[in-house]
DNA sequence: AGGTGAATGTTAACGCTGTAAACATACCTG
DNA sequence: CAGGTATGTTTACAGCGTTAACATTCACCT
């Protein structure tokens, strides 16, 4: 019986979560810097020293808040999968074009939260795999398994998948870390929603199915 | 004759170059963390405070290592560029091999020394786009006018030399931002040099002169 | 040469941070 | 109800970025 309560009474309820929930207005208005434990128990209403019963310090708390964040990341991927109608301009092969608006989808959760998606890709978690949050290999997953169906297909190129997703992700990851820098910014620079179209459309030709 | 003894005289002489040189060894030693003002103005021999006569903050100075970090890579890329002999497997079209080649060189710099390229592209930077390191331009500057070289050798398809700049750029940062992040290891993922030329090898075929 | 102002470095202090240690309380299980 | 464990608090310390006031050294001008 004590499988049932072990989410929900104690002192707080749930402080745990309160406080991964309390991170993200807190990164939106002061970005990373502002993600510190003591402002973080502020916000939840509670001594500093309180969250150091959920984590075991910082870096975890981070950890859990990036895990959050590919939650979420995650679950916009898949709704962008599953939508028909994707605002996408190109239909053209219908699979094809759905992954691309994945990648539309990636892009524009990670601009629409930069500093969250700083958090899940920032030097904090890097320095012991660890804590590598779990949910960041499901949407890895998630990609992997988008290429071997588009191989099944026979619009993708045989080839290790594996190799394919993280060329795919790489590519994107990288358009969004260059446009949350501001570094697409400048004279003739293109809109990032162009850029990140021209670009998955050259990988997407180089992982083609050869003529 | 003033202007002889302009970067060498007075109290430490060039204390702002001293300040930059050693933020490499405290980086590669405490990672990103380490590089605090304090930390520094220590490793110089010099007083907490007299680092804010040659930077604003702690975020000016941060900018300063990274432009220092860019200008380093840039020299790297160039050397690769014009190096004959480069560790490439697949010489095929001359050119071509030649943007593999100087891509390799950017993953290698950029996995030999993490903890500055983390910081070239950390958020820091992006706070404020006025601090953004000039040299990092320069670096875009050498990419695209590679792409621009292999559309007139008819090796690339025609379009925005920018924009495909942005892709191979992005691409090229994405793997080296997954690499560092430990995030490739794993059942048989592959090893990062393979995954570069892999990946580089995908956008290649997607830009290259359709038949 | 000598004086003057700017450039550079120092000291002291403030509020913030992460975190360890000791203590207090609420809850669950027996 | 008793005991233990999970949770939250208080206190404390060292390190950080940064401000303000002060000290020194150089560069230049007459």
């Amino acid at each position: 019986m004590a499988k049932l309560t072990r989410k929900q009474g104690y002192h707080h309820g749930d402080l745990r979560r309160a406080l991964v929930s309390a991170a993200i207005p807190l990164l939106r208005k002061g970005g990373p810097e502002a993600l510190t434990m003591r402002a973080l128990a502020r916000a939840a209403g509670v001594s500093p020293m309180a969250a150091y019963r959920h984590f075991a310090d910082r870096a975890a708390l981070v950890a859990a808040v990036a895990d959050d964040g590919f939650k979420r990341l995650h679950a916009r991927l898949r709704a962008a999968a599953e939508s028909p109608e994707q605002t996408l301009r190109k239909p053209q092969q219908t699979a094809r074009g759905g992954l691309q608006a994945i990648a539309l989808a990636y892009v524009e959760f990670a601009l629409e939260h930069p500093d969250e998606y700083r958090v899940m890709f920032g030097s904090e978690l890097a320095a012991d795999p660890a804590i590598a949050p779990a949910s960041r290999n499901e949407v890895f997953a998630f990609l992997r398994e988008g290429i071997a169906m588009l191989q099944r297909l026979k619009l993708v190129r045989a080839g290790d998948p594996q190799a394919m997703a993280y060329a795919s992700w790489a590519l994107v990851h990288g358009l969004v870390m260059l446009a949350i820098d501001g570094q697409v910014r400048g004279k003739g620079a293109p809109s990032t929603e162009e850029l990140t179209l021209t670009a998955t459309e050259l990988l997407m030709f180089g992982m083609a199915e050869k003529p």
